[in-house]
DNA sequence: CTGAAAGCGCTTACAG
DNA sequence: CTGAAAGCGCTTACAG
């Protein structure tokens, strides 16, 4: 592998003027810089990130934490993140944490060696061990729809509390009485305002609140099927459901279907996100859009600005958008 | 940040101790060795994986490239991916193709300057501008679901041609006459093997191969829908539809039922990979699964076999298996 | 405009 | 069992 000191002897100038050379400072000879520029080409030079990383005190780097990359929200969020991070030269350290401890722990060991300039951790439970190991590294940190007031913690939020209430209240407008909440059973902050805005929607229509019509699964479709199965074997179903994401969502409809009821004749269903999937469910969902890849290049513009020596506390809030499609219609006149 | 120079000082030791007996070097008298992990301990030391990689010219990174992460099948490889890397120590990098040229030799030049030890690509086309790229690193390369012999490239691939055969035979033996093929038309290697599978078990059976029942997609659901456009408005649609991937297959789904018509009384539909949203489809996807966290493992461990000086060239094919759900069924009668 | 020198934070022969 | 020294491949004051 060809280092700057090879090109140096080949150039007859000092390792100095190459590196200067090669970054195109104003301070060498345009002649030399575009000889070196030349010699550096042919000779299939690769500046090595690693050796600058050490001298500059900068890595460039990035470090994603997802629960899993398998899950479609973080997927389509990685993508703007790793797009804005690309646009200025920093490279992705992407890591699962499957909201283990155990996982967690390693993640913030391995970034912190790595010396990874920022972090962004997308659909976390941040609860209380993990934050204090984020917290504790001396970089700045970004959480995409996690809050947690620190020196170094920022966040981009989606309007959860607002867009659960549009969302609910267009199940009260097409005339829904009976509306469950199917939540995410791991604590999300997001889950907690999601379902204060279903509360709250209720409580504006005078619609009385039920517990009953609350159920949780786990975030992934199986736990959309598990909780939709409770809500159906009530004496009295819901006639809608706002599920906490779509890919819940996904696993409910499935499961109303399984049991010869359609949607959204029978039950009418939202979800939340606006997956790549969610237009091609059978009906159409009905969702709330989050602007996953905006949302993933705002984080990674907030923590260019942090590294660029801003000193602000960046809480962003995003606002959701409700889509409507086909899973939502007016209840069944029986009811 | 503390350095391995602070905590020989803090221990009374040299450098080069406090580097041997962090790393548990029996060279290092067990009392010192003690010492010095509770002084790094107390200290909160953590090695600088930057300053390591350049000493010892190794990075324990690997360099993981896909079209893009939001495509289900390269999010669920990569979590075997990631889960195997960390397994052993190994940091990924990630990055997007978009199966854009000019971005794949950038990912190219941004993996050389990061130094990654190895790199593995997912469902990638590996065209003639990309493989000669790939192979000019100096590296091991693996590629998962993509072929290209040369010195440093291996893969792990599906079976294609037999489980797309497999899958056809399927819908022959329910009775399907006219079998569409709904393609990718990027050119992927597992699109040219898939399509082989198809034709070879429609020869078998002497079933006409008609090339009006081959259309193309582009990987994705929205060309699903294209696609299956296209067969809809033939004068003759098929009675049955084999899918290059899932996630066209959900697009092409969607398309039939926005006519009218449905699956599988009136068309059967196969995809091909197994998504973990497979199973919640309406109906539920019959398909060839693929073991993707499986094969994203295996490419790691081809890496660190070579990576620890194996001579060998891996080219390991997994069988996929066929999973009857709910969207194949006999031909409506009138055919 | 250019070079010599020091330093980034580790590892690893080499010598004892 | 331990240390001094060199080196990994860059950058960056400092001096000229």
């Amino acid at each position: 592998m060809v280092s700057i000191r090879d090109i140096a002897r080949l150039a007859n100038v000092s390792d100095s003027t190459v590196s200067r050379a090669l970054r195109d400072s104003p301070l060498v000879k345009i002649e030399t810089r575009e000889k070196i520029h030349r010699i550096a080409e042919e000779s299939g030079y690769r500046a090595s990130a690693v050796a600058r990383s050490l001298a500059t005190r900068r890595t460039r780097t990035i470090g994603v934490v997802v629960t899993t990359i398998a899950d479609p929200f973080a997927a389509e969020t990685v993508c703007g993140i790793e797009e804005a991070a690309g646009e200025h030269g920093y490279s992705l350290f992407l890591a699962n944490s499957h909201a283990d401890p155990y996982r967690e722990a390693k993640v913030v060991t391995s970034f912190e060696e790595r010396r990874v300039d920022g972090v962004v951790v997308t659909s976390s439970r941040v609860g209380t061990l993990w934050a204090p190991l984020l917290a504790g590294m001396r970089v700045p940190i970004v959480l995409i729809n996690g809050q947690h007031p620190s020196d170094n913690i920022h966040w981009v939020v989606i309007a959860n509390a607002q867009a659960s209430r549009e969302a609910t209240r267009h199940l009260i407008q097409l005339g829904h009485q009976r509306i469950a909440y199917l939540g995410d059973r791991h604590g999300y902050q997001s889950d907690t305002e999601r379902f204060g805005g279903y509360r709250k929607a209720l409580d504006e229509a005078d619609l009385p609140f039920e517990p009953d019509l609350v159920v949780y699964g786990d975030g992934k479709p199986d736990g959309g099927v598990r909780a939709m199965e409770i809500l159906l074997a009530l004496p009295k179903p819901p006639t809608a459901v706002f599920c906490f994401n779509d890919y819940s969502a996904v696993g409910a409809l499935r499961r109303i279907h399984a049991s010869g009821l359609r949607v959204p004749d029978d039950i009418s269903l939202v979800g939340f996100d606006d997956l790549n999937i969610a237009q091609y469910a059978e009906p159409p969902l009905t969702t709330v859009r989050q602007p996953k890849q905006h949302m993933g290049r705002l984080a990674v513009e907030i923590l260019l600005k942090l590294l660029a020596g801003a000193d602000a506390e960046y809480c962003i809030t995003v606002p959701g958008e409700l889509i409507v499609r086909e899973s939502t219609a007016p209840p069944p006149a029986s009811h």
